[in-house]
DNA sequence: AATGAATGAGAGTTCATTCAT
DNA sequence: TATGAATGAACTCTCATTCAT
């Protein structure tokens, strides 16, 4: 009936164990087939417990999609911040999401379910990171790095693409398809989890929509 | 486990009602909330009847995303049947899918969560619309239509596209922000159901990113 | 609502195929598991046509064990008929009664789970066949074949010793322990479906239970 | 799928009551018709707690024959663990057996519907027991008290005896015929359950059966 | 702070039986 | 005579949540 805020650094442990044992089983069987109970004993908490810091199962989700949505969104920024064009901190960024994808699958399975979940809460995440997006079309289009495009639609656009070839080329893997060639270690620093040429055609088209004529396809000098 | 296929037309008109209300139902509450008493209350016929044409909740759900696939399919391919050009042929079928998706949201939906429900559902149904993509994109390259791109990796950023962008202004609609501008009629045939200055705008990103100097940004002519 | 007893050779054999096929259905899955769709299925029927010829399943199993109790004891007359000697009689009805287990294990399996089902059909089954062996205990008696027993109680003994051993050898088979030897076609007339040797053992048993000197154990004459 | 032991006093007893109310539905309903709501009305628990301490009904009816097994082997023993000769023996074990079939009928039901529910469960009741009674005859076979039969045999026949006989005038009672004579208090220790009569003339076949001369039937001294 | 016990509402599914054709 | 369609009651089982300790 209240959940509390941990008062003591062994609450606050017990908190974190909850929050840990929750992305694992939301990411293994999504929100709903997840039970409390599974996450109490993966926790290695008795089921009670749970009620001393989550007010509901529900709560527990949308605090699971917040703190995964400003970790990926740190991932992003950190992944691109050495980038000295757009074109390079969008290859960056995305690289770090795939990363951050294939490191916590939590994020796809737990945001696609959420529409029924809370509704809120799948907005929120979808339009916190678009508005990343926005923010860096809009600098790179006041450069004159990129065409003239209309950076909102734009920035939708991009997240649909990461998501689809996350979806496609991280959570499926290439066992989805005779393509081969994956990375050995796909959470490894500095790769990108999906395999690189798939990421460097993506960048090409992506570069093209974003209208850097050194990007368009058929070589005419802008 | 004794599903059969209806022998009088009576039958037939049965499992066509429960299918429908199946299809309402789940677009309302999803594939979880959605329970087989809710389906049948609204199909008007008792409880039992479902298990006369449908083995069981989970068979359901994947003859129905099998259905809204072949359809919107078939709704895609009708809409872009008489364009002349690739582009054409892309936009066109784009507002077919928006279209498709403000008349049919259980699509969406449904899919969305089929994930955890029904994973091979899930990629099949992704997967023949991209082979359809990839079709067409192959041809536009043979024909000189699009630059040299990778048609798997661009099939799949166009699903992406399609979905992102239908979900954020089909199914979330203007109120999620103050665009305004919204057509009278979303379903009606002709429109998009999205704001035509978004598709607009997603054109010209498409158009950049498939390599048609014409499309790309920067103003120089094709 | 008003099962009627068939007025026409085709509807004759049409409540036969019901029979045989509840005989079968009942014998691999017993009276509860055993669902009258499945039965129909089996007998090639509609489900309708069920209910012409049984009120319900509950009759249909009245019949059934009515029918097997019928068969079961004209196979053991018809067994013993030939014999000169009480124990001969007595051996060659329950080889008979072996057989017939054999043959048809619904026999064993609908009585057992009948207690629950229809208490009546119990009662009747086992009583019936008990007459039997007390008649035939009476006359042997009278004609000093056997000592001066109780027949009632004897032959509920026998009828036991009867059920135990056949559920023992016959239904679970060899494979229950390490005896083998098992006769190679426990259906084929003339050999009594149990291990020979278990069946001298057993008519040893009951020789020396009924009385007679010839058969006590310890040779010493009468 | 998630039963547990009982980690407190309380959760015990409350385990306990079920075990018990399970007891009584299953003998006065048999497996099929006694619903796990019906325990859990008559133990005085909620549905849900069922599930806390057993793991399905089956589970539930597993642990009762087994528990039901251990204690009517002890009840033999027990009963018959004063006795000078195997006959005796023999005696005051039936004896034990009719009584506690006249205080847990749920054994007799139970059981004789095992086949369909849980023939492991079945067999292995069965087998315990006949492994008791052959290893009593071994031994007096090898003493020189009976005779020289196969102790497996016999076993099962004697197993076949009691549940015949127990069936017929401890389960049925007296009212199935017009003998009289009944005990008042068929549960009183050191009397049998079946009418005293009834003892003696089972007891006299099968000392004659176990080859015993001075319990043969034909008058002649031992 | 921590927890095991307890619960009842509700889920999906089965099935004997009735009925219109 | 024969049948497929239809049904609702009843079943087993799950689970988020509350509570006493």
């Amino acid at each position: 009936m209240t959940a509390t805020t941990p008062r003591t650094a062994r609450g606050e442990q017990t908190r974190r164990r909850i929050l840990e044992a929750a992305e694992h089983v939301f990411a293994e069987l999504g929100y709903t087939e997840a039970s409390v109970s599974r996450i109490t004993d993966r926790a290695g908490v008795g089921q009670g417990t749970f009620y001393l810091y989550f007010a509901s199962k529900l709560d527990l989700f949308d605090e699971l999609v917040e703190d995964l949505n400003r970790r990926v969104r740190q991932a992003m920024s950190e992944g691109s911040a050495d980038a000295t064009t757009r074109l390079e901190a969008e290859r960056a960024g995305f690289a770090a999401f795939f990363r951050f994808t294939a490191e916590h699958p939590a994020l796809y399975r737990v945001v696609r379910e959420a529409e029924f979940v809370s509704p809120d809460a799948l907005r929120l995440h979808y339009t916190r990171i678009v508005e990343g997006y926005i923010a860096g079309l809009e600098q790179a289009r006041a450069d004159g790095e990129i065409g003239d495009i209309d950076p909102t639609v734009a920035a939708w656009a991009l997240m649909g693409i990461g998501e689809m070839i996350g979806m496609r080329w991280v959570l499926w893997g290439d066992s989805a398809n005779g393509e081969g060639g994956g990375d050995a270690d796909p959470t490894a620093a500095g790769t990108s989890a999906v395999p690189e040429h798939v990421l460097d055609e993506m960048m090409r088209f992506i570069g093209g929509a974003l209208g850097r004529p050194g990007w368009s396809m058929n070589g005419e000098a802008s």
